[in-house]
DNA sequence: AATGAATGAGGTTTCATTCAT
DNA sequence: TATGAATGAAACCTCATTCAT
């Protein structure tokens, strides 16, 4: 028999498939959930038959656990919060602005279409949090306990300073995909003023 | 004959029966989603035919349509906003993080299946944004604006302010969804922090 | 007890409603079908309750017999055939596509809905027949039968002539459901033409 | 492998498919009208799964159309026609009734089912007229117009004379399905008689 | 490995009929 | 007698999944 293609080709090969399905799936569950999208959109999506999507994933629920893991393979929080350790706390705020817009701009359709699910699919919800959002939150922790230390933030409780940053993020993510004029169209400033308010706060200055 | 009610005692009743679906079918959207209740569930929850559901609902769409209004008739965003324009901004803060706690747990399912919707929904979104978010946007800038104006808070863009405060707002109740437990567990100090922080910043004391 | 209301009088009301309810059915019946047609529909037309049409007929499909019956009622083909003998054969062809049209004109949409549950329901079909058809046959056969034998028309089988004038008869109902534009903007001519083929034949002049 | 059939094994077993499922529709649908024929009804008689039909048919209305449609192909007016021309009109007239005799046999059910939907569905009764009456309407007026100017019949309007042709095929096939005894049982010899009749008249002889 | 026709369970919705008022 | 809300069986149709090719 020819065993010609040396294994790491096929698998290239099936990578490149899996990641076709996902994308075609994520789009389509963005733009009418993952309910009224059908495995035949998907198929037709992908340009595959919607028999190759089962040779790939156990079954339609196994493809938001892919766009998941793919979601999570795309981030690289602790290299970034690395990164960003030099910078001043202000300016560090606006680059972590700055990052969740490149990174949802990027994801937009996977993390709407999972996102929606997560709200009402406990499975799903305890699997994402595990997975993304907790190792986030530690990392961030971290960060924000060492800026703490060093002197570059106010002695808030990390864990509550972590929430709000993540809350924000999350729900300026909600706005955008409500399509609220001032988040699209004004963006940078708005993330210019986020920083500015959770650096110096509301308070009038004296 | 008994004739004090002067003709509406039908159209109570209907009320009542309204808002038995309507309470049924948030709680199960909200625990397994829109999509995977059925409306033999919602019939089972409601003690109600299925047949009974359509007398009241044109189809299973409308009764999200039907949370929906019932949300905004339970908002009484001006009222609300008036009465707090005495606090001064850090209490107003924690009295909005406070009201928005005690909203959400009276509307925890309600909200938490619409937003699932709304997200993968485009029809529901606009119908969600116009009805609910753009009318409490409008609020809010207006009294974030006459508190500019007042001198209590710094001249930030007051639509800027007010996206933050959403964004917050959105934000927690999400990860309330997660059950992140410090969110849940730590709510009254989060809550406080969130409104120091707004107020003052974190920017170290001078 | 006030008995002021004489059972007659009572009587002559349920007839007009039944008599309502009837017409509203065959309407609705010619226009959209008996199984497209809902309860709710006949109701509506006849300006009464779903539940009043339940005091005056079993079920929807005795409706169908209410208008069958009303066809019947209607019908004094007898008379009419009596009245006809006087004329000569040819006018009596054309008298009696005339008051075809005018009978049909006038209970078409009756006719219509049960020709059309007749061809596919077996039990009303049976009953169409021998309340409807068969007493027509039976006329038409004395009727010719008489005609024959006084040397108005040729010594064809009496039972076959009639056959052949009814089955013109129902043809012609059915080219003017389709509409076709012939026999509706010729009738009258058409009329002319058919009694003359049947009293002379398409056999060319001699 | 055998590869003798071109590409067409999947196209011809799925029209065989196709013709099951419309066999066993009309079938049904002559049996006891198409509303009272369930998907399942025909899925079992067809002996495919009710998923099957949706694979070849969009809804259940397509079904009829697919039955007319398969009407359609079957008629071969005007190579009938044709051949009928060197006949004289008598036995022309008894040819056609004989071939509606066949025609009418071969596809009582699908005719039967057909014509009950036309009588109270509009879409459908326009499409029937457009696809099978109208064209047969023509082709009948050419071959009635080519023998009135070869002098084979007299000089009646040639419309006309096709309307009555049709409405007597219409109406004889109508009083079939009401089980006339005489048109069932002697049809051969009305079928006579009627040719006598239209071609000589029942004018008494001279 | 890829295909896509076949499947059938199960969902939404309709609607004839009942019955308390 | 008239009403119309409540019912629930049953219809049509969808779609995730399988499997022979």
């Amino acid at each position: 028999m020819n065993r010609t293609i040396p294994k790491s080709r096929r698998d290239r090969r099936a990578k490149i498939i899996k990641r076709l399905i996902i994308d075609a799936a994520a789009n389509l569950f963005a733009e009418k959930g993952f309910h009224r999208t059908t495995t035949k959109d998907i198929a037709l999506a992908a340009d595959v038959s919607e028999g190759t999507i089962y040779n790939y994933f156990d079954n339609k629920d196994d493809l938001l656990i892919g766009i998941m893991e793919h979601l999570y393979e795309e981030e690289h929080f602790d290299a970034q919060l690395r990164d960003a350790l030099p910078l001043d706390a202000r300016d560090f705020l606006i680059s972590e602005l700055e990052k969740h817009k490149v990174n949802v701009a990027h994801n937009n359709a996977m993390l709407q279409s999972v996102l929606s699910e997560i709200l009402v699919n406990p499975k799903l919800r305890q699997r994402y949090y595990m997975q993304l959002i907790s190792p986030s939150i530690q990392l961030l922790t971290d960060h924000v306990l060492s800026r703490i230390e060093s002197g570059h933030i106010r002695n808030h409780k990390p864990q509550h300073l972590v929430r709000i940053i993540i809350s924000l993020t999350f729900g300026l993510f909600f706005l955008q995909v409500l399509k609220d004029d001032v988040v699209l169209s004004e963006w940078d400033e708005l993330a210019l003023t986020t920083a500015n308010v959770l650096f110096e706060g509301i308070k009038p200055n004296p």
